[in-house]
DNA sequence: TATTGTTATACTCTATAACTATA
DNA sequence: TATAGTTATAGAGTATAACAATA
């Protein structure tokens, strides 16, 4: 089960092919998920494939690196995930040994989310292709442009440290 | 069916909330996950609820409107999707009488496909929209910022018109 | 034999509602 | 009563395989 899929070849014919993009041309949500198919497939082949996480599970783990012992709601709320899919999220990565939840003193209604050893390992494992990926990723931009989008994304979402 | 989803709320906190991104704040694909977050709501918002359009139906109505009489084969392509997918994608919008598919002269194994009247209108309607949304949403960059963050996502996939 | 489009099928993703337990 | 997490269920999205017609 979870069978890797296709090994996904390289960069394949830009997106649009033939067709005028039109209007979609002006349409930010239409390029960011344009990007997104070309980020997605470096993904695959870097981290996806190899590594065996779908992009959120990769996510989950590169939070909980930083954010050792957060509650779900804290870790729902930056993965912009309902609750529930957290909860299967969790219960499938624990299964997998990746992580485990502890009842939290404090507040027993909560629980504290940590990565077990095995799971530290994956995920700095993960971390190092994905610096691999960034590289490989940002190849037609400079390193001052490969900045720059950065920080133009964080500031359309309003979000700080521009 | 197709019932109009919940009017979403206006603009929730920063997705990340209290946690440290981590490693993710370098990691591109997971940037451009979060910006689509915030442009997906933009666009349910302004284009999606009222106008009952998926992004996808969107995005086609727009690719439609530069592009009469497209072959299926061709507007898959440019929308990243499936031809199975983009097929019942069809049947829906031809169903809802906006586009309607017709036999090819030259070549009788494809299709082309052009928006009705009706599919016109609404094309235009949301096309106006999507420039109100694009206002609303790029409101945190300046109109150099702006065009830069385009050129940027464009540069990055390879795509020209820089 | 290769290609276009379609149908059938299944699996993943994601949301909502209902439930349990704490506060 | 409000909140955290879980369970159950359903629906939307998407991929693969099998098929039909045409090249």
């Amino acid at each position: 089960m979870t069978a890797p899929p296709a090994p996904d070849d390289d960069d394949r014919a830009p997106a649009t092919g033939l067709l005028d993009e039109g209007a979609l041309a002006q349409v930010l949500g239409y390029q960011l998920a344009q990007a997104s198919v070309h980020a997605g497939r470096a993904y695959a082949r870097s981290i996806g494939t190899p590594l065996e996480l779908r992009p959120v599970e990769f996510s989950l783990l590169m939070l909980l690196q930083a954010n050792d012992g957060s509650a779900p709601k804290h870790l729902a709320g930056a993965l912009a995930l309902s609750a529930p899919h957290l909860t299967v999220l969790l219960d499938r990565m624990e299964e997998r040994g990746l992580l485990a939840r502890s009842d939290s003193a404090q507040d027993r209604r909560t629980r504290e989310v940590r990565l077990t050893p095995q799971g530290q390992a994956l995920a700095e494992q993960a971390a190092e292709a994905a610096r691999t990926m960034e590289q490989a990723l940002l190849q037609r931009l400079t390193p001052g442009e490969g900045a720059l989008l950065f920080e133009l994304l964080r500031k359309l979402c309003g979000r700080p440290r521009c």
